[in-house]
DNA sequence: GTCTATAGTGGGATAGAC
DNA sequence: GTCTATCCCACTATAGAC
């Protein structure tokens, strides 16, 4: 609805680069966008100065996004594109899980400090069910998945012993993990969102621990009740 | 700020039932809006409306709420002082663990499904994190600890035996985990929230197992890695 | 299909008189 | 504390140019 679903689309965050001209039209919207909320933030900043910051009418910026909100779309997207790159580099150059978890979660604090300030309102927006920025919306299925295979990759190339179904699961587990860590980031206020970055480096080591416990008999039980209940959750 | 802060005032839901005549003003805009917003939704509910099925005038409902966002606050209120209510019931009647905590998080259930159309909406503008409708805020501290009260009962009161400093952290994790199901429960679309409801009658029983758990000698390590991260969050 | 220009409407929020 | 009048801006509508 909000993205072209022509046929067999991937979903992937970016439609496709094709640089047309409405692309580009889209482009210098969001652009102008990304700077004016920087600068004055989301409220202050009107649709009309974004539309004539990019250098086009206001029917045409509505043209492209259906809302102001929708613009804070491109901001999703953006980070999402840019952890994915920088996902890659740590991946690459880790091979401990436990390093590798952290470096993903690192670089994602790093990519979205910038957009800290405005943070909240794109929160706020995502927040509500029916919106398609919902994490948990059927909109947002093919971001969530992307996210979601970083985390996977960051298992599936460790040294990490596992059992089976958890290990399948695990991936799942952690982007939520991360959802949480973003919920904490948002709140945070310290300079550089120290206070998330500390958390981070305390409860990776945590869940890396926590991770290899699973495989003691005693608490296998319970942790195989856990993995139905996830299992139970998705269905 | 939003609430009157004369000196020692307890930080409880409302401020406190004297009815002056400002009161009753009050009162009779928030009746409105709630009839309002359950009846057509909170988007299609304008303050104009609101002020008229009051009997006030549009400014005057601004004098009393600085938002209509503001007026969402009266259902946060209510909910928290009709769930105090049902779980004085819950906790009298049940003495096992488990029993009390399903207790508590059905009857929140119970009690907040006639708001269940809306809550999305005030479930937005909670996660803004300047919201002083945040769970997280300072200003929505006094719900909060009233809140994370009933769950310390339900912990004190029962059979659960725990280690003291997981024992003094328990509640407050309780609550984290009632937020949990309450971002379930507001995606949630099944009819009367039958799926909140089945994911609770699965996960306490987990909960359950995993506060037994904790106490064996292989795990307290963990445990006490946890119990001091969540100390270090807080600080 | 992409874009402009212009003129609305609706509703959240505010100012200031009383 | 209460009102009336007004502002502001997201959003819509329309008619037409390329």
């Amino acid at each position: 609805m909000t993205r072209d679903e022509t046929g067999t689309a991937a979903p992937v965050p970016n439609p496709a680069p094709r640089p047309g001209k409405a692309e580009l039209t889209r482009q210098s919207i969001v652009d102008a966008a990304m700077r004016l909320f920087l600068a004055g933030g989301y409220d202050r900043t009107t649709m009309r100065a974004i539309a004539d910051e990019a250098g086009v009418s206001l029917g045409n910026a509505y043209y492209y996004f259906g809302s102001k909100e929708h613009l804070l779309q491109a901001f999703y997207d953006r980070v999402q594109v840019e952890h994915a790159a920088a996902a890659e580099g740590v991946l690459v150059r880790e091979r401990e899980f436990p390093a590798r978890l952290q470096g993903l979660v690192e670089a994602w604090i790093d990519i979205a400090e910038p957009y800290h300030a405005f943070a909240g309102r794109f929160f706020r927006t995502a927040a509500e069910p029916s919106s398609p920025l919902s994490p948990f919306s059927a909109e947002s299925a093919g971001p969530r998945q992307a996210s979601t295979e970083l985390f996977r990759q960051a298992v599936e190339g460790s040294d990490l012993k596992l059992a089976a179904d958890l290990r399948r699961q695990l991936p799942e587990l952690l982007w939520l993990m991360h959802m949480g860590v973003v919920l904490f980031w948002v709140h945070d206020d310290s300079p550089g969102q120290q206070r998330t970055r500390a958390l981070v480096g305390r409860a990776v080591p945590l869940v890396d621990k926590l991770a290899r416990l699973t495989r003691l008999p005693v608490v296998r039980g319970v942790v195989k009740d856990v993995v139905d209940l996830v299992d139970a959750i998705r269905a």
